[in-house]
DNA sequence: ACGTATTTGTTCGTATGTATC
DNA sequence: GGATACATACGAACAAATACG
């Protein structure tokens, strides 16, 4: 690896470069999670650059819960991403379970609207039909995973938002309504930075890519019952689409 | 076209009326998809409204993702993005094809490499293993959409470089090595902003996200045959996984 | 490598209308 | 009526990213 990829005296202070260079590193993983940094010293040397210099950047990166620096120790990559499996059934707190993380949640928005583009597509009806929405923020660890917007057919099921609430999960909620089982039809998958309102929602940079994945869920009839959009923080989470 | 649409003290806001007109008009493709909106400055003179207001009417189609918005550029009429098709058999031309759309593509790299950490837990090598490098970018109507590396383990495919600059084709230089068809074993999608050799190669701003998908590619028995890592320009393709 | 023009992004300040208590 | 909060709209200036010669 090149280790004068720095361009001084370019009008981007090097500790900005060194950081960049360093996040992309990390996020590539080079550096994989969990594992330590070269040492403030070994990584001054590679860069060519005073000790000072360097301690810039990694702050930078600490501050952005890249990495964490413990006196004494060394700096470590924070937090391994988590592999969010998607697949015919997908559920979250499993997902996240399977990570030997602790899932929770949390409502942060509900009601009935008039279904338009992409979710009446998605959902198989007519502009203007009535849709039911749960929004949720899910986590892991305490930590925002993901923003979930997911609509339902209103007139199909008319109770479902107080169905949620009682039992704080969707497919508890479904069940309710007559709906044993589902699974996912379709998955669409994109990317683009994030909103201000989901930069706080999700405590995240605004600087950060999101990862969004569109599904939609059908029942044993192949009817769809739900259409999802599921906004992930891409640093936080890769979505794996193993044996499906 | 008619200035003064706008309905001042209608009860409606100045800038839904405007954020309605623009959007019919780019549904009317009077402003074509990836072609670029008039400046601010002159659509709020068209309008009769401040700036503020004008860009009040354009956040709201970026949210609607209507329209992407390139600091120091313009805006941009979203559309026309690719959906390109992950399943057992993935191939780039098929796919862009089947959108209607003309392929193309030029090898920027090749060569051999010791296999380091997510190539050689891909093709199920030790660290340190040699494997051939492809890396290409792919286009669609001669815009880039996708940066891949594809890795091969060295050993099995010796001349594969040779094979590939004479047909051009992954498929037909590894139908050459005597692997006769293979497919899709894992997928994995994360999102993150590209590097500065990226923004190049891909023809693209440096604050616009990639959509990265690692995949591992086996033959009949099972055994790894390529480990690919594509890079997608997200404002220009969505991956979708209909029906795996 | 550099300056200039263009275009979007941000932050002041000011004023007005509307809904609510 | 009065007080308050909030969304809307306008104006000016500057910052930041980009394009171009």
């Amino acid at each position: 690896m090149a280790a004068s990829k720095l361009a001084r005296g370019s009008g981007v202070a090097l500790w900005r470069q060194i950081a960049a260079e360093l996040e992309a590193e990390i996020s590539d993983r080079h550096f994989p999670p969990g594992g330590r940094l070269p040492t403030e010293h070994e990584l001054a040397e590679r860069f060519g650059v005073n000790r000072h210099t360097l301690r810039r950047a990694v702050a930078a990166l600490e501050e952005k819960g890249l990495v964490r620096i413990e006196q004494g120790r060394g700096t470590f990559v924070q937090g391994g991403t988590i592999d969010y499996a998607v697949g015919k059934r997908t559920r979250f707190s499993e997902n996240i379970r399977r990570q030997a993380r602790e899932p929770s949640g949390r409502l942060v928005r509900s009601g009935r609207f008039a279904a338009d583009g992409d979710v009446a597509r998605g959902l198989g009806l007519r502009r203007g039909t009535q849709v039911i929405l749960l929004e949720t923020v899910g986590m892991a660890d305490e930590v925002p995973i993901s923003l979930g917007s997911h609509y339902f057919p209103a007139r199909r099921f008319p109770g479902l938002i107080d169905a949620f609430t009682q039992t704080g999960s969707i497919s508890a909620a479904l069940s309710e309504a007559g709906v044993e089982d589902y699974w996912r039809k379709s998955t669409r998958v994109t990317a683009r930075l994030p909103h201000d309102n989901e930069t706080e929602l999700l405590e995240m940079p605004r600087t950060r890519p999101l990862l969004i994945c569109d599904s939609v869920n059908v029942d044993q009839d192949g009817d769809p019952i739900e259409f999802g959009r599921g906004r992930f923080v891409a640093d936080r989470v890769q979505i794996s689409l193993e044996s499906l």
